[in-house]
DNA sequence: CTAATTAGAGACTCTTTTGTCTTAAAATAA
DNA sequence: TTATTTTAAGACAAAAGAGTCTCTAATTAG
């Protein structure tokens, strides 16, 4: 798999926050049911994106947690660097330690072209690209869902 | 990761056996050496692939595995296909069931390009291609060694 | 102040992947 | 035939990934 689990619930969690109002909080909770995520993986991996400072939360009554900059600034790099770390876009096709011109495997120079679209599309998308996208064509974060209803509530 | 492990295995070893000529057997406890792979880890991969055919094996002295096709037949797509299966061609990048133009994901369309770009490099490099190269290029298949050592003995 | 609500932290379990080991079966060589 | 070499098969263990649960700390509402 391209990313982990953590890394595309944290996607979609982001994606979802970058929908929302700068201002206001949302509980973990109610993303982890939109979402349909476990409630308390949802949390752990929410925490990375704060201790990151991606995210900021607030506890209590009307807490939650929002995204620190407009959904606009933030890429799919940024979340999946977060998360899943920069593995994808440095190592080695072939497992071999030290991918680099200094010691290519066979590989190497189709791979690097491979990585380099791979990583072109994730710095190139931002979350409010694909919320957009998503609440214009009505599409979906969840099995069964749609994005307005997504929306609602 | 985009490949597992034994994907990876899978490619070296296959790679490996691309440089030789087609008629003779070789022992997987040699490519283990050569390749620097636990030797019972790498009998189980192929395994795996004579399973599926790609190679044929034969037990007792003299004995190991073989390619059943001129290595400039098997592209790396047909031994990510036997070792890891579909799934990175076709699942959703965001986890979600039933990836597709009837039901896409916001991310659909941008990761769709990205995935055929990863298709189109598996699908248009055979074995010879790496193997060619590898040894024009005196390439390392192991963490330290280089072609030329790959191909003595 | 007290109760309720929310995130934080960490222990714990389950599953999958990765890796090891033992025994059996086939083939050869002497 | 007997010993040796090799793959086949499968049990087993270790590590990593995924997911659950409990308790704590912060904050607010009443
Ligand atoms: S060294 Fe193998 S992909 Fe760079
Ligand atoms: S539905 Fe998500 S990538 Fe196709």
């Amino acid at each position: 798999m391209l990313l982990s689990k953590s890394c595309v619930y944290g996607l979609r969690a982001t994606l979802y926050l970058a929908t929302k109002p700068g201002g206001e909080f949302t509980p973990i909770k109610k993303m982890s049911e939109k979402l349909e995520i476990s409630f308390h993986f949802l949390t752990k991996i929410l925490q990375q994106l704060t201790a990151d400072g991606m995210l900021e939360s607030f506890k209590g009554p009307n807490g939650g947690v929002r995204l620190t900059k407009p959904g606009s600034k933030i890429k799919l790099i940024d979340v999946v660097l977060a998360i899943d770390g920069p593995k994808l876009l440095t190592e080695c096709a072939l497992g071999l330690p030290g991918c680099g011109l200094k010691n290519p495997c066979p590989l190497h120079d189709k791979w690097a072209e491979t990585r380099d679209s791979i990583r072109d599309m994730l710095q190139n998308t931002s979350l409010s690209d694909l919320a957009e996208k998503g609440e214009k064509e009505n599409l979906r974060l969840t099995e069964d869902g749609d994005f307005e209803e997504l929306l609602r509530n």
